[in-house]
This record gives structure tokens, sequence and C-alpha cells, in this order.
DNA sequence: ACGACAAGTAAGCAACTGCTTACTATCCGA
DNA sequence: TCGGATAGTAAGCAGTTGCTTACTTGTCGT
């Protein structure tokens, strides 16, 4: 009777990749990978279900993309020095658009998520922790930037995933301001052979 | 023809319920409240599923039993002082068999969980976070105290959770050193107002 | 114009989930 | 001793999951 929809959509693979991929990018941010299933993507990407397996294969393989098509920009934009702050905020901030903080907030969702874990291990290692470690050069460098990383983590789990007040209610600048505060004691130029 | 299983357990209804939570919190503990089923949970107590429900109601029920059964060992036990050094040490251990430590790795793994985020705001605001503000008298304690807990569950989530490396070979006595340097900054006992 | 191939679809499978139900065996007080 | 309450059991329900399959429809080279 009333058709609000097309019968069918009209063919554009390309298209219908990206959809998926958006739509994937934003549930996974909203509620994991393991709370996300395969037609929910399809719904919100207003795509048939049977063609994320077409596209992607797997749900496993659909995260990988997510996860390896949005962390690049947040990675190579600026100044390496502002690099902690950049992640720090990016797991902060909620309800943004872009795809970088998806990702991140994606990642906090997942990380007890056994079947992602391997995929998120090799995104952290290669990526974030290997240019925090490149602050600094102390000897346990990696050590370093891996409690830097797990500390602002932490925090976006608290805030964002869990909701515990008053961290919660805490404005992302006060956050800010305190952890930046004691990062540089993790992560110092000169710690011993240092020139400046 | 050849049964090894008796044909019918002893009636024990204490020793089946601790059993239960027995294997409920090990189960917790090692796959996290989404990825445990009650099945799992029956079958490690060897006890039947049905009586799961006759004893706890529901999956939620036995996890909210399983927490409060355990998390208040650590809590009350020695100087407050400690109890930051405490946390994160429980947070670290990985294969300890104190339930205590079962509890906080259970709440690791399930943190990013919807079913038991209540749960778990409860359990940390009412208990942790409130110990831990109690040590500074800063205006802002319980965010510091927050910020704190956040740190050592990150670290511990990063470790034990997702093993990233060089987190999760590094020694617990190392990670603690770190942490500890860094704690005091936020949890300071003489803030302004401060008179030892 | 037409046929082959690719894009899109509907339906459903098989496994698993939390939970329930209808039943049987055991214990304990009368 | 016997009968009701209770501990324990087997089976299964209803819903969900990731993924597949058999099919239809649109597009493009020739």
């Amino acid at each position: 009777m009333c058709e609000d929809r097309q019968p069918r959509r009209k063919r554009d693979p390309t298209a219908t990749r990206t959809a998926l991929l958006r739509a994937a990018g934003e549930l996974f941010a909203e509620r994991g990978f393991g709370q996300t299933t395969v037609r929910e993507v399809a719904a919100r990407a207003e795509v048939n279900q049977a063609l994320l397996f077409r596209y992607f294969g797997s749900k496993q393989e659909l995260f990988a993309e997510v996860l390896s098509h949005n962390s690049e920009a947040l990675l190579r934009s600026e100044p390496a020095a502002e690099l902690p702050r950049r992640i720090l905020e990016s797991v902060l901030s909620e309800h943004t658009r872009s795809g970088a903080e998806h990702t991140l907030v994606a990642l906090l969702r997942s990380l007890s998520d056994e079947r992602a874990a391997t995929l998120l291990r090799d995104e952290l290692g290669g990526s974030y922790s290997d240019r925090l470690a490149s602050l600094t050069d102390a000897p346990d460098a990696e050590l370093r930037a891996d409690l830097v990383l797990a500390w602002f983590f932490g925090v976006g789990m608290m805030r964002s995933v869990l909701r515990k007040s008053p961290l919660a209610e805490a404005s992302p600048e006060v956050v800010v301001e305190y952890l930046m505060r004691a990062v540089p004691l993790l992560l110092e130029r000169n710690a011993s052979s240092g020139e400046e």
C-alpha cells in the first residue's frame, strides 16, 4: 500500500561498502564489538545483511577494517608532542562525529572481548603505543608508553563506558589538566643522556 | 553400561550454593560476564544448571552476589594508606586464588558489558572510590580518586585482559613502582589546609 | 539486443543463549 | 511410617546469533 521505501537499492557497490563501514563504526563505538549484531549494522546502513558478508567476509574482518580505516588520521596528524593530549581528548569525547574518535571509543567498548583482543593488541601496539614511546628516550620507553595509554583508556572506560560519577560528569578540560600534569613524569625527554 | 557419574548428588543445598558461587567467581574472572554462560558455571560447579536459577534467580543476580561476596575482604583489611597499592596488586595478579583478586579481574573483564554496568558502577562508587577519596583532603577528592582508580583499571585491562606487551610481561613490582610514584601527585594529604 | 556476470534479496540453518517446566528422589517431622 | 516440603534432574522453549544458500534483478561488453 504505502511504500516509503525504494523497491530496490540502486546498484552501487562502493556506496554500499562505505555505508556498511560507516554504520559499523558508529555501532561498534556505541555498543562495542560483542554487543553489536550484523543485523543492526546492516539495518543502519540500509543494506541487506547478506551483503555484509559478501563485502567483508565476517564480523571480525569488518571490525578490523573499521579500526584500520579510521585510526590513521589521528596518528599522523601533527607535532608528536601533542599526541598524548590528542589521544586523551579523543577518548574523552563521546559524541563527536569524526572517525578517529569513533574508533577509540569502539576500541574501549571492545577491550574485554576475546574475539577482538588480537586486533586491538596489534592496533595499540603497532600504532598508538609506538608513537607514544618515541616521545621519551628512557630505556623502557615502551613500558612507559603502555602505562600512559593504560591511564587514558582507563579514564575513557570509566567515563564514557561505565559512566561513573564524578568522573563522567567532570569537564574534559579538568580531566586533561590533571592527566597532562602527570604524564611528563613518565614520558620525559631528558631522562639521563638527554640533551635538549 | 559404564556409568562414571554418581547417579545423583547428595542432598546439600549450602554446598551446591557455594560451589556455584565459586565456579561463577572463577569464570567471570576468566571470561567476563558476557562471555560466561550459565551452562559453563553449572558444569564447573558440577551442579545441574537449573539449580543456578533456583538459588540465584538470574545470571545478573549471580554476578551481583559474586561481586559483593568477595570484595569486602580487600576493602576493610588494613591501614587505609596502603589501599592503593593493595588494589593495584590485586588488579595485576592474574592467577591468585583469593576471592578479592577474582572479583577485580572479573570486574575488569565485564566493564564494557551493558548488563553489568550498573552493578559495577555501584560497586566502584560505593566502595573502592570512596575509600580512595578519603586519602586526600583536596576539595575534588572523589574526582581524584576516580582518576587513580581509572589508572589502576586501565593498567589491569591492558595487562591481564588485553595482554599487550611490554606491559603484560613487565614484573608487577616495576609497574607498582611506577604507579605509586605518581599517585601521591593526585592523592596528597596536605593539599592546602593540611596539617599532619 | 542479449547473455554473462555482478549486485542485491529472502529465507533459513545450526548453534547457542538465559530461563522454565514437569518430573523424580530424598529428607525430616508427625 | 508416611506425607509434605524441598533438593535435584532432564528436557526443552523461545529468542538471538553469525553466516549461508538459492534465487532475482540490474548492468555492461559485445
